[in-house]
DNA sequence: TATTGTTATACTCTATAACTATA
DNA sequence: TATAGTTATAGAGTATAACAATA
């Protein structure tokens, strides 16, 4: 196994510190607008955005659980608040019934209109307005390695599930 | 009001994305170290690591509150946490009595020396084991001058506390 | 009166385990 | 048996408002 140093340098700690105030910040932010704009919690954004841009608008519970590091409970409860709202509906899957497909509905779609513009207004305005054109593109790039990186490496908890014969899908294109 | 655009660019959509995954990842990987290792919360951890740094292992609770983006009530309960555990203690402060200065105990420096590396191992292999040098620099660049930007822009919420100006009456309602 | 901090309380979120039903 | 999902439930965390003490 390759060691890792029992430390982080001085600018390994001054990237550290700073990724997660700006993380925190923003996420509070990005919350307060959600919650405002369209009483949304931040899962349910998500969950709502993920939706929009499945294939259908809807998505397995199960798949919606992996993608957003949820338990399954957790994201019940959650869709069971979104369904009250008529954001989404559940229903059980044609192919296997044991599976529920969730899907957004027309409202659903609505309040996800009316709150990105606010959205992208925060997102804008603390995480991007302060940045060069090339701050950005480099942000991206290394943030996207990162996230790469962290799919590749699932934080071994997040292992013990999918074992032997439906293996996941991962984002790696192979020839 | 400068008026950003109502989009965001593909760039900064990919940054966006990429970022908030890898902050959500690494986030809960790290809530679950401190966990394991000292049953700490990550507001807890955060809690103890800014009053070791602080001049004297103490600090006023609200400027706790403050720096930590708390309600008061908040803080005042993990405070009551640590102090039932012996990690810090909590005294009237002797300049004004109004105030409380909470201190961290030798206890809870050993609840941190404890859970460190662990810290460390997870920060490292997660966030800065895919970068390269030059990576992890223009990191701490790009966040820090982020992280400048919020800090002198704060999110309006948190701004209505040191203004003795009377400038918010204007919209106030009153009966 | 304003500030500091606590308390009382209500609410949201999350996770674990037991359970149902399908496969 | 294994999987998908829900339910029951318990616990943590947060915020708001009322409050007491001090300035």
């Amino acid at each position: 196994m390759s060691t890792r140093p029992p430390q982080l340098s001085p600018t390994e700690l001054a990237a550290y510190f700073a990724f997660t105030e700006v993380s925190s910040l923003l996420r509070h932010a990005v919350e307060k607008q959600l919650r405002e704009a369209g009483k949304l919690s931040y899962v349910q954004f998500q969950l709502l955005a993920r939706l929009r841009d499945a294939p259908g608008g809807s998505q397995r519970m199960t798949d919606l659980a992996d993608d957003l590091v949820y338990s399954r409970s957790g994201l019940t409860y959650q869709a069971q608040l979104l369904e009250q709202r008529r954001l989404l509906t559940r229903a059980p899957s044609p192919e296997d019934e044991r599976s529920t497909i969730a899907a957004i509905t027309d409202e659903g779609r609505e309040v996800l209109a009316k709150v990105f513009p606010g959205h992208i207004e925060v997102v804008s305005s603390l995480l991007f307005e302060s940045l060069a054109e090339q701050d950005v593109e480099v942000l991206a790039r290394v943030m996207t390695q990162v996230s790469g990186h962290l799919r590749a490496n699932p934080p071994r908890s997040a292992t013990r599930k999918r074992s032997s014969d439906s293996a996941r899908r991962v984002s790696t294109r192979e020839p």
